[in-house]
DNA sequence: TTTAGGG
DNA sequence: CCCTAAA
């Protein structure tokens, strides 16, 4: 275990190491990645701490002007923070220095490469695996609230250049979280090959998963240590009934002593540590001591005692944006790192209830439940919040989203369950031969026996956590971590043939329906499917592959897949899979999207799926009615079931249509489309054209009017 | 987030 | 179908 683990706050003020290639063995990497996740740990909560003491401390945070006009510069600038922590056993150390910026400019740096090493081994080490980790924003409830628009406006993301470099690069994604008194906008960003250390390097619990299958131990006793703001954001959570003071100050059953004196902490640049502590050095003493031991040193004990007890996931970021239909819509699409989907599926209030709380962790369990009856206050709090302009800040606007203030107010106390939702189940590669002679009919009964010979065996579902499996069927979803928010967001299942029954042969002299493996050229084909299905079953354990869990698991209807896989779709609908009662989770189960895989820095194009001519014809019928200017009207009323048209493709589709309506039917492609169908098309475009063009001349026609 | 339009 | 500026 690392002991003296240093972190350090400043942009760009870390550079990645890239792994030494010692470190290569598998053992060595597995301890590599073991230190890294307790840094991880600490960057987190240290990002937490610094943005909390800072925001608290407003007089002394710098207003929101400073921003970083010379980004290379403001590294370091200005002091050095230490904090000392101690564990029952182990002393920490961490070392923090800022720039002296404001908060928005504040970076927390940390060692990285959890999880990098090994992801890959065919591809560059550095900075390839780590997020970057960065404060975007924040400020106070009441600075927000205070500001005028034009501040708040300043405070747009879009508005400033940080936000705006931030947006520049490849996916980064933000999010809100309260801490305190404060919302603090997080934003975090995957490293990109290029440019290393852009941000500074830090690591974020967020993609903890992308590399787990690298590594896919059986996950046992120990759950993935996991550290993200989402603690963080709990602290505040508990503290409503003290308005003033950020932190409960009833946390003093923890073991954990700060040697650190804010007055004397050996802080090198008393200036910068007066600037950040000053107005309330005990509260931020106690804060940091607080938030690590209910955090850090909460995590570290499991390790030993095999007990899970993570009061901290549950609590959701408090500002989402605008949750909508829309959202889903989009999400679908493969978006990886642009925005980070995993408050989609899970249940910010599921541990509560049920959380076990072991020594002298349960006084902060009855805390837990206080919080629960303050739920309600709290959002009104956010409510209030809504800046009133809502130009002013779009990004906040709405924050207290509607589906937040729904999970918190539905939650029950009591029944904490674990909320999971599988929107598919993707079946794994299948080939199929058939004539061509056959018809699409026997084809379709071709696919379907052929699904049926594989999953027909009995089936079995496998729960992947991180990646990893879990195979003891009798730990409690608690014990396993699986009430964890941050584990839920990496959490996946699959489809294994049932152990206790022969599972149908899939290669040589397998069903007719497959295809023969005894040809020489499929052959090579056929052992991924083999692979994918034995796995779980087969004594020699296949090496997992990042791909593998792609056909294993696939939460998203619209994601590309293989032409096989297409049929499969339809066949195998996610209904009949979900009510496969092996699991033991009441509500239905979650697939999370397991995209953060390295797979997913491939943005995936979606399949294609041409339009039916049943689907121009309910599209042309909409925009006749609605006109050509509200694809999302067409879209809530023509294909408001069809999740995979977005109104994006609907106006896409209008625009070939109309072009198709005007060139010759020779030059045409595809299913023909009735010319009646293309006569009203071309019809509609005009009209609403013209309508258009009239809506516009109005209001220059009032003008022209004023002015005469 | 939605619209509009180029690619 | 993707991407993205602009609203």
């Amino acid at each position: 275990m690392v002991l003296d683990k240093r972190l350090h706050y400043g942009f760009n003020g870390y550079q990645v190491p890239p792994m030494p290639r010692a470190t290569r063995s598998a053992r060595r990497r597995r301890s590599f990645k073991k230190k890294h996740e307790e840094n991880k740990m600490c960057a987190f909560d240290l990002l937490a701490i610094v943005a909390g003491n800072l925001l608290l401390d407003k007089e002394s945070a710098p207003s929101s002007s400073n921003t970083t006009a010379d980004k290379n510069q403001c590294a370091a600038v200005n002091s050095n923070v230490k904090y000392e922590w101690q564990d029952e056993e182990k002393p920490l150390k961490v070392e923090a220095c800022d720039h002296g910026s404001a908060a928005r400019n504040f970076f927390v740096c940390g060692p990285s490469q959890v999880h990098g090493q090994g992801c890959s081994s065919k591809e560059p080490l550095v900075a390839q695996n780590n997020l970057n980790l960065r404060l975007a924003s924040a400020l106070t409830k009441s600075d927000w609230a205070g500001r005028s628009d034009a501040e708040k406006l300043g405070n747009d993301k879009s508005k400033n250049d940080m936000g705006t470099f931030a947006r520049k690069v490849e996916g980064v994604s933000s999010e809100y979280r309260e801490f305190g008194d404060c919302i603090l906008e997080v934003e975090t960003k995957r490293a990109v090959k290029d440019e290393p250390g852009r941000f500074g390097m830090v690591l974020s619990s967020n993609v903890a998963n992308a590399c787990s299958l690298e590594d896919p131990v059986v996950l046992d006793a120990k759950p993935p240590a996991l550290a993200s703001l989402d603690s963080s954001a709990k602290v505040p959570l508990c503290r409503n009934h003290i308005p003033n003071s950020s932190y409960p100050t009833n946390r003093d059953d923890v073991n954990v002593v700060s040697r650190d004196d804010d007055e004397n902490s050996g802080c090198s640049h008393p200036i910068t540590k007066k600037k950040f502590f000053r107005p309330a050095p005990r509260i931020g003493n106690r804060r940091i001591r607080k938030i690590m031991a209910s955090k850090y040193w909460k995590v570290a004990p499991r390790f030993k005692d095999g007990t899970v007890s993570n009061p901290d996931g549950d609590l959701k970021p408090v500002f989402r944006k605008r949750k909508n239909y829309y959202r889903q819509q989009r999400s679908e699409r493969l978006y990886p790192f642009k925005k980070r989907k995993h408050y989609a599926y899970s249940s910010p209030s599921n541990s509560y209830g049920g959380m076990s709380c072991n020594g002298d962790a349960s006084g902060s369990c009855s805390r837990m439940h206080g919080v629960t009856g303050a739920s309600s206050s709290f959002v009104a709090q956010h409510t209030s919040l809504q800046p009133r302009d809502s130009h002013g800040m779009r990004t906040f606007n709405g924050g207290a989203s509607s589906s937040f203030v729904g999970q918190r107010t539905s939650f029950q106390p009591r029944d904490c369950h674990v909320k999971l939702r599988i929107k598919s189940f993707r079946v794994p590669e299948l080939l199929v031969e058939i004539p061509e002679s056959s018809t699409v009919g026997s084809l379709k009964r071709t696919v379907m026996e052929a699904v049926t010979a594989i999953l027909g065996g009995g089936l079995r579902v496998g729960v992947l956590l991180q990646g990893k499996k879990v195979r003891d069927d009798n730990k409690t979803l608690l014990q396993t971590g699986i009430s964890h928010n941050n584990q839920l967001d990496s959490l996946g299942f699959c489809l294994e043939p049932n152990p206790s029954r022969k599972p149908p042969s899939l290669c040589p002299g397998g069903s007719p329906f497959l295809l023969q493996c005894d040809t020489p050229e499929p052959l090579s084909r056929c052992p991924p499917t083999a692979d994918v299905v034995c796995q779980g079953i087969c004594t020699g354990s296949p090496e997992p592959h990042v791909n593998n869990l792609g056909n294993y698991i696939e939460s998203d209807h619209d994601s590309a897949s293989s032409p096989a896989d297409i049929s499969m779709d339809k066949s195998t609908n996610s209904k009949a899979l979900v009510a496969v009662p092996a699991m033991n989770v009441e509500a239905l189960a979650v697939v999370p999207a397991h995209r953060n895989s390295k797979q997913s820095e491939i943005v995936q194009r979606r399949i294609r799926r041409p339009f039916s001519v049943a689907e121009v014809e309910a599209l042309v019928q909409a925009v006749e009615k609605l006109g050509t200017g509200r694809w999302r009207d067409v879209k809530l009323r023509a294909f408001d079931n069809a999740k995979h048209r977005t109104y994006v493709d609907l106006k896409d589709k209008w625009k070939t249509l109309v072009h198709t309506a005007r060139i010759s039917p020779q030059q045409r492609r595809g299913e023909p489309v009735p010319q009646e169908l293309l006569d009203r098309v071309l019809t509609t475009h005009a009209y609403w054209s013209q309508q258009q063009a009239s809506q516009q001349l109005k209001p220059q026609q009032a003008e022209t009017c004023l002015l005469l």
